[in-house]
RNA sequence: GGGGUGGUAGUUAAGUUGGUUAUAACGCCGGCCUGUCACGCCGGAGGCCGCGGGUUCGAGUCCCGUCCACCCCGCCA
């Protein structure tokens, strides 16, 4: 090929037994056996072992050359004995006798190993990521991202959708996250914003008659960060389509993600069309709008049982506005005691936050558990029914203001779900949640403002905004969530101007106000928009599934920290005062910060 | 901004009720070994125990402060 490589160092074969090769790649391994020198040369394609006799005039400066060393070998490829093929690798038949070699990239000692991938602090390996790139597990999931990137772009293509760019330095947008700013050099004082989405360009595409629109998109937003979520940047596969109603758009995503979770996971996925499950059934049920749904527990509701009941801790709570909430458990009768008390225990700490934590078990047709001889007959009959009891299944039972209560017996939820090793296991559950309110109250002040995305067209339309009580009506907004992540939001927009100033309204803004924040969009809307939905599942997420990682930051090429910092790159730091002179820009660091 | 967990050799960790010279594995350096593929064996070097202060005859260990990392809450329309 070139003066590098005749061969790749995944490509030898037996075929290729006899034949004079050059291979260039990474020192793996090493294995000096003293008259006997072994050498696992590594690329990206794989690793061929290399074989040395001490009567190499090489010998010894080649046994003491260190791993991860860059090197060119020449050499013939020669067939091993078949008790020391190497099954593991595909090259394990063969093995090349080295004739000569020199050192491209001489390599001083590494700050940890590349192999064997020994685990090593996450601050050290995104200090020296080249490195922690080399390993094998990285370098396979960031291939796997690289792939199934291309894999969207070839399905939604397939598809009709066409791919665009959209600008990185917009304008600031009111609403939502902190953004990222740009300070503008030659209009000093303003400054640009990175995009937290495309949302509006891609709004205006759609305005513009492009029919249907993708991109992988970059996204800023100046949060902090979490395990599944990045500070900073991300990437969303975001797509937006003209004259479709919500159906259309859930078909694109499900054909895409059933594409997707088949091609590149051996997992089991639900088939499409994916499950619907209105918001306010996935609140009762599981206590989310992001319910895990390998979790076989479904939560119901026993306010009524409870009220004016003999458990009189229940009832004067529920006469104070409390609600009741039941999680009933499946055969699970036979856990100690020890176990319902550490779930009390749990459900009690600062961390879950509940007041207690009632149980009822089923066994051998008694019921026991503290609550059990407070009971009537008649109510626990009730119970049973109510979660349709089996012997030997057992209740738990959160009592706790509304939303407490939801939130708690979410919580208990995926708690027991994981004590009791009940999910299913090596699946992707799927599920859309749909009907989304599209205004809620304030807790204190009862103000009406958007539940969501103001940008959403409600269901009813302009008749339901003047005929019905506004916290009763729903949005074309909907979620896709798979295994208890959330993957994306998308809606159907509201592209009537009648309809947004009406919305606006209900939600407390004026015309001008309206205006004065979202003019740009509006004016569009009144110069003829399609009607148009979308959505926009985030890549990093859909990745971390797909490759079964538990931290974003092990599908992402260049994360960086927890504190928004890249220790790669350095960044962010100080600039020269000069370019802070030409952009009109003055600090001011507070106290005790060193500006790093 | 708040809470949790952690910080000991290049790396990963152990270190007991405070008590002699702070351990081990991998890596590194030197030596031995002709069929390994986590090669094996022998020897050696390597430490601001995150940092600062305090208690004590004596601190890796106890106390206070501080910095850093990760996880969580807030935040993410």
């Amino acid at each position: 090929m070139n003066q590098y490589r005749t061969h790749t160092c995944g490509a030898l074969r037996s075929s290729d037994i006899g034949k004079d090769v050059t291979l260039s790649g990474w020192l793996h391994n090493r294995r000096d056996h003293g008259g006997v020198f072994f050498i696992d040369l590594r690329d990206h394609y794989g690793i061929t072992q290399l074989v040395v006799q001490s009567d190499a005039p090489f010998f010894d400066a080649l046994t003491h050359l260190q791993k991860e060393n860059v090197i060119r070998i020449k050499g013939k490829v020669e067939k091993r004995d078949p008790e020391t093929y190497n099954p593991r690798i595909d090259t394990g038949e063969v093995e090349v006798r080295i004739a000569e070699y020199d050192i491209l990239g001489p390599a001083e000692p590494l700050p940890f190993a590349v192999y064997p991938e020994d685990e090593v602090a996450e601050e050290l390996r995104l200090t020296y990521r080249f490195l922690d790139l080399r390993r094998q597990q990285l370098h396979r999931t960031i291939m796997l991202r690289s792939a199934v990137t291309a894999r969207i772009r070839e399905r939604l293509t397939a598809q009709g959708f066409t791919e665009f760019q959209t600008p990185i330095l917009t304008a600031s947008s009111p609403e939502g996250a902190r953004d990222f700013l740009v300070p503008s050099r030659l209009h000093p004082g303003s400054f640009y914003a990175l995009p937290q989405a495309p949302q509006q360009f891609k709004q205006l595409l759609m305005v513009a008659g492009f029919d249907r629109y993708f991109q992988i998109a970059p996204c800023f937003r100046d949060e902090d960060a979490r395990a599944n979520r990045s500070p900073g940047e991300f990437y969303q596969v975001d797509l937006e389509m003209a004259f479709v109603e919500q159906n259309d758009v859930f078909a694109v995503i499900e054909d895409l993600f059933t594409d997707l979770f088949a091609t590149f996971s051996t997992k089991r996925v639900d088939a499409a069309p994916f499950r619907r499950i209105p918001y306010r059934e996935a609140m009762l049920k599981y206590g989310t709008d992001k319910p895990d749904l390998r979790n076989p527990i479904v939560i119901r509701d026993l306010t009524d049982v409870f009220r004016g009941s003999e458990f009189s801790i229940f009832a004067k709570q529920i006469d104070t506005g409390a609600i009741v909430r039941a999680l009933p458990v499946r055969k699970a009768c036979d856990q100690p005691k020890s176990f319902f008390n550490g779930m009390i225990d749990w459900a009690t700490s600062s961390e879950v936050g509940a007041d207690g934590l009632a149980y009822l078990i089923w066994n051998n047709g008694e019921v026991k558990g503290p609550i059990a001889k407070v009971l009537s007959d008649e109510r626990m009959a009730q119970i049973r029914e109510a979660c349709e009891i089996t012997d030997g299944d057992v209740v738990f039972f959160v009592c706790d203001k509304p939303q407490k209560a939801v939130d708690i017996a979410a919580k208990v939820r995926t708690r027991l779900g994981e004590l009791l090793n009940l999910i299913e296991p090596d699946c992707f559950r799927f599920c859309w949640i749909v009907d989304y309110p599209m205004f809620e109250a304030d807790e204190v002040s009862g103000a009406i403002s958007f539940s969501h995305n103001p940008f959403s067209m409600p269901q009813g339309g302009m008749d339901a905004l003047q005929n019905t009580p506004p916290l009763d009506i729903l949005a074309y907004q909907y979620d896709i969530v798979c295994n208890g992540e959330e993957l994306s939001s998308g809606a159907i927009r509201n592209h009537r101007p009648d309809i947004m100033y009406k919305a606006f309204q209900i939600a407390g803004y004026t015309p001008e106000e309206v205006d004065a924040k979202f003019g740009g969009m509006i004016k569009a809307f009144k110069l003829g928009a399609p009607p148009h939905g979308g959505i926009a599942p985030g890549l990093d997420r859909l990745v971390m599934l797909l490759a079964d990682c538990q931290n974003l930051r092990e599908v992402i090429a260049f994360p960086m920290n927890q504190r928004a910092q890249d220790l790669l790159m350095d960044a962010p730091r100080p600039v020269a005062p000069q370019q802070l002179q030409e952009l009109h820009i003055r600090t001011v660091v507070p106290e005790g910060n060193n500006n790093r």
